[in-house]
DNA sequence: CTAACTGTATTAGTAATTATAGTACACATC
DNA sequence: GATGTGTACTATAATTACTAATACAGTTAG
């Protein structure tokens, strides 16, 4: 389900954070459906449990999961109030990438035709319901 | 010169990549400017200079500076074949913070906004030549 | 050449991080 | 009750990251 790099030295959990979170971003995997169980997927993956544990901690402490003892671990659904604070980091982060292929050449045009790309890419997920 | 935190998690010398690079992007440091030295700058920070040439040696792999031995460090002029590489990476790393963005509800116009502000940033460095 | 400055390399020690293992607890479902 | 879920905790080994101290080599000015 993922490729995994044991010998990076990106941490592995970090390595989950990131792929999980594109896949939920581009709606790969929809609000409220069910993640697979932390043992199940150390299994598949053959890693300690704990790895997985920890990446999801990471994923449900920004928001992008939700976690019932008991039941499983959820795609979250998109709450208003917690993506206004991870809209100002987004933004102003991006904004330093944008000064930075700025002064690296990149012209402007191209910089807003990335716009369009994410969007097609994020809304395109979206139609494919 | 620089307000560095000790006692944050982020490294010194990553802290002083962050803040050099702005300098140089935004052009309050020209090409070719000599940088302070190694010695001189951990002096005034009161830090290692060691701490220091590894942030040196950050900028000059990632193509910011180049170093002279014996000589300084300077401020490196902007050269194509490498701005190129970097280029790719820099819009594939926007492209991505893009789809988090709009993901999180952050409107289209507001993320092309951005492309404006961070234009005026960067040319108006340059208009203040 | 000497002295004082530059960047650089090597080594070492400490601190922080990472991944794993094992165990245990509480909740949900059947 | 058995099983599967998330969660917490401790412990530990291994690795990596970070900083520091020292030494070396090139440049320049006197």
């Amino acid at each position: 389900m993922f490729e995994l790099d044991i010998r990076s030295r990106q941490p592995i959990y970090e390595q989950l954070v990131e792929k999980m979170k594109e896949l939920i971003i581009h709606e790969v995997w929809k609000p409220h459906e069910q993640l697979p169980s932390v043992r199940q997927l150390a299994k598949e993956v053959t890693i300690n449990p704990n790895t997985i544990q920890k990446a999801y901690r990471e994923l449900e402490h920004q928001g992008y999961i939700y976690s019932i003892p008991g039941k499983g671990s959820f795609v979250a659904p998109q709450s208003p109030s917690v993506s206004q604070e991870k809209a100002t980091m987004i933004k102003q982060q991006t904004l330093k990438l944008l000064c930075e292929g700025l002064y690296l050449g990149i012209a402007k045009e191209e910089l807003l035709s990335l716009v369009e790309t994410a969007e097609q890419l994020v809304k395109g997920a979206k139609t494919n319901d």
